[in-house]
DNA sequence: ACCTCATATCAATTATTTTTGATATGACAA
DNA sequence: TTGTCATATCAAAAATAATTGATATGAGGT
């Protein structure tokens, strides 16, 4: 079974990883077929297959295929997932304070 | 030297990993000594250590010292850091899109 | 049906991260 | 200053992630 924390790390692993960062900026510029990213990075086909993969399990990014080509897209669904997500994970709830240290 | 990408990635870093969630979550009751969370958690204290680490290197966790005991507590300035950054990392930009793909 | 091309998956290797136990550091109390 | 306690750092082991080359899949085109 999958916690939740599991699920939410999932998000951000997309993002913790500097060939997938260079993959979003590209993305920033629009659509982009697996072989413009192929040509246009320093990775080889089954390595950007990989990354892509963990971009599409975060939700950030998603995929279209058009016969034998994948078209990579930024998702609008998927940066607002995130965001919400963010903030939720590093806000302070409303919850009582207590145990603050052992010493008192 | 690092680069931008790197300094980015460490930022979700923190993010990226269920223990450190779990971390969160605790300090989202508020500021929590390093000795609360190690009773709490299922951890050892190296391995708090270094978790805490990660996330104070993020920016999202800052640290208070008192005496011998440290506190920790979510830092508002960095997670409106990371919330603009996330931001600025996945949505696209204006900049004219061209090469989608290599067939046209 | 067969060939080709784009991408995915697999298995092996390599690299990085996490865990763990041991030791170091630094604050306080006696 | 000596002892104790909280935390940090270190080094080795274990676990996980990324890279790489080979093969599989599946869409077109011929």
């Amino acid at each position: 079974m999958e916690t939740t924390h599991q699920k939410n790390a999932r998000v951000f692993k997309a993002l913790c990883d500097e060939k997938r960062l260079e993959i979003l900026e590209k993305l920033r510029g629009g659509e982009k077929c697996a072989c413009v990213l192929l040509e246009q990075m320093d990775i080889g086909q089954s390595g950007l297959s990989y990354h892509m993969k963990i971009l599409c399990d975060s939700g950030i990014v998603t995929s279209r295929q058009e016969g034998k080509w994948t078209h990579y897209s930024l998702s609008e669904s998927g940066r607002d997932y995130a965001a919400v997500l963010l903030k939720e994970l590093t806000t302070p709830n409303t919850e009582t304070e207590e145990n603050t240290c052992c010493n008192r």
